[in-house]
DNA sequence: CCGTCTAAAGAGACCGGTCTCACAACATAT
DNA sequence: ATATGTTGTGAGACCGGTCTCTTTAGACGG
């Protein structure tokens, strides 16, 4: 009774052909709407195709092609809004051009992103964007510029890797939290992120293999510098990799001798992590301690008080990536470019002005 | 300069049975894991293949084994939380298997879904997961069907479609918000769905394409009226597609001659629009009017009130629906069913108590 | 020493498209 | 009339794997 008792050999080319009473050949030439075909003969065969319900098979398409009309994505975790909001943007970019999309979540791990990319250059995608887990491991992305296809690297860049990157502008925009924290008179800030921290004896920028993370704290730093603060990277702080971790980074950076009267979160995750841990302890964001979260997330501008926060254009990144990648794919021959989407700062109500 | 000058003809199994002086065949057979080789030969070959840098082209083995090792998926807006957690939950299930996943986005739109699924099938995906537009048109999912591709229904069931569905228990969880708020005194109640509002001349329920939506109606007009309250129907409404259209929507309800005291909201995005008006309204939560939103999205945890909300167990249902559709492409023969993940109510703050 | 059996390797068809080339039929030029 | 060009169609190679079938070589028995 069941339909799918005959496996159901799907039409193919073939089939219409005949069914046409033309050669392959011919029935090809419409169905993929290619060459010349008289006008009589085109009818008899898309007749034909609609009886038989034929729907081409893009592999074998992509075969004699050799493109797949597929763009690659290799994320972090799309459960984050960032990467849910910049796979979005590639999307849209990706369909306007007729590319689709086909998405591998890393988890930041290093073996999955090498086993994702070696995955997708084997399905013969038309071009690859990559949120590399780590700066400082690129044999696997040197290898797919080696085999020759498209690569633009999405929220970090590596600058030893002659690959198309787009970025936040994160050194700038770190600079811009921080300043606007100093100018509020906050005299110890706090950088937290959610990075691993795994390498021992290094110094906390050596640790600290993502582009994006480094540059916001060498912006922070550098900031920090500038207003002739000391120690600036005291209050830097990895490893708020879920809500137990944070909250024994926060529990920690506040007990601290002069503990700091304000925290910048390095993504929206962490941001509603150190708000909860805040929470928790019982602290009153800005009173007690400011805080300012990168990202526009859903969640910072119902909490109360509302976040300050550093709005990446993440969509607008997205889009970018995909854009780029396409121009790359479609017409080979440009420079090697990092395009940084500026960011910019939302004062909402989470930072408190310190009066001397 | 450039490598990429030669546009880097890929490795193929000719090139390293060439290379290891061996037939096509005894390369293939090696680099494909299947038949029989020698220890000698096989080292030869995965010698020759790693000099060479050989990466098996996934398209042609597709074409010849006929299975894709890819499954598609159509969602309605991967930016939206419920489906970024889904499409989690559907990925770690391929993954385990060693299928992958190629995303498309309809945009809740039956014209993208249409083409999304036509191009997944041209792909020859080894199966689809569709959240279905809308539930009155299955032309085009009665196509898969027929072409015998697997197909697992989400979120959405279409019981005249003979194909597996993964579903919250929508009704269950509608009927146990609604009975809470009754508890808590409530006896006028509002509905408010994202669905778009457009069935001219057709009753609130009929215009409800959507089984999901409709089910949590019908679970929340049920409970009304076996409350014994009045017309059930009065305050269901559509339409609160953004943040403007919903403003409108919550103003018009709270304008009513006797206006609801609570309202439920159908999505996360809806709560969120919800909250949002609420506020610019000025109004106070629970205070003025009491809410209840469904998935346990990110922002109802850190308002103020904390939100109450309906759990949907979305990154099972996701996980759910890999597995199923999984099942069904490995051992065919399988009757058709529709899956329930249930549902729990999360007791925050957003609801009062009223007394008469 | 020859015949038989088996393991290992090779030859080549096939998947379903694309695309090059050959060829037929007819129009136009000389 | 023949030479040349144009247009539409057919035949078949090709993409890079898989897989069936055939062949070869070595092991073993009598």
């Amino acid at each position: 009774m069941e339909d799918s008792a005959h496996p159901k050999r799907a039409v193919t080319v073939a089939d219409v052909a005949k069914a046409a009473k033309v050669s392959k050949a011919t029935a090809a030439r419409v169905l993929g709407g290619y060459g010349v075909v008289s006008a009589k003969i085109t009818d008899q065969v898309i007749a034909a195709a609609a009886a038989l319900e034929y729907r081409p098979n893009e592999l074998a398409r992509s075969m004699s092609t050799g493109r797949s009309g597929i763009i690659g994505v290799v994320v972090g975790d799309i459960e984050n809004a960032f990467f849910s909001l910049a796979v979005r943007g590639i999307s849209d970019a990706a369909r306007l051009a007729g590319f689709n999309v086909i998405i591998a979540n890393s988890g930041e791990e290093l073996a999955a992103e090498k086993s994702a990319v070696d995955l997708l250059i084997g399905k013969r995608v038309d071009g690859l964007i990559v949120t590399p887990a780590r700066c400082d491991s690129i044999d696997h992305l040197q290898h797919v510029r080696r085999a020759g296809v498209p690569l633009v690297l999405f929220d970090r860049a590596i600058p030893e890797l002659e690959a198309d990157a787009v970025t936040g502008d994160d050194r700038d925009a770190a600079i811009v939290a921080t300043r606007y924290l100093i100018g509020q008179g906050h005299r110890r800030l706090a950088y937290v992120s959610a990075m691993d921290d795994e390498g021992g004896g290094l110094t906390v920028l050596e640790r600290i293999s993502n582009s994006a993370v480094r540059e916001r704290v060498e912006g922070f730093v550098s900031s920090l510098t500038e207003a002739g603060l000391p120690n600036p990277l005291h209050y830097v702080r990895l490893g708020a990799t879920d809500q137990h971790h944070t909250d024994g980074v926060i529990k920690r950076l506040l007990s601290d001798s002069a503990p700091p009267t304000a925290l910048l979160a390095s993504d929206s995750l962490v941001g509603l992590r150190i708000f909860k841990s805040l929470r928790s302890l019982g602290l009153s964001i800005p009173n007690d301690v400011s805080m300012i979260s990168f990202l526009d997330a859903d969640w910072t501008s119902v909490t109360v008080p509302p976040i300050t926060i550093v709005n990446q254009r993440v969509y607008e990144m997205g889009k970018l990536a995909g854009e780029r990648l396409i121009a790359r794919i479609e017409r080979a021959p440009l420079a090697v470019e990092h395009l940084r989407v500026s960011t910019s700062l939302v004062v909402r109500g989470s930072v408190a002005t310190i009066s001397r």
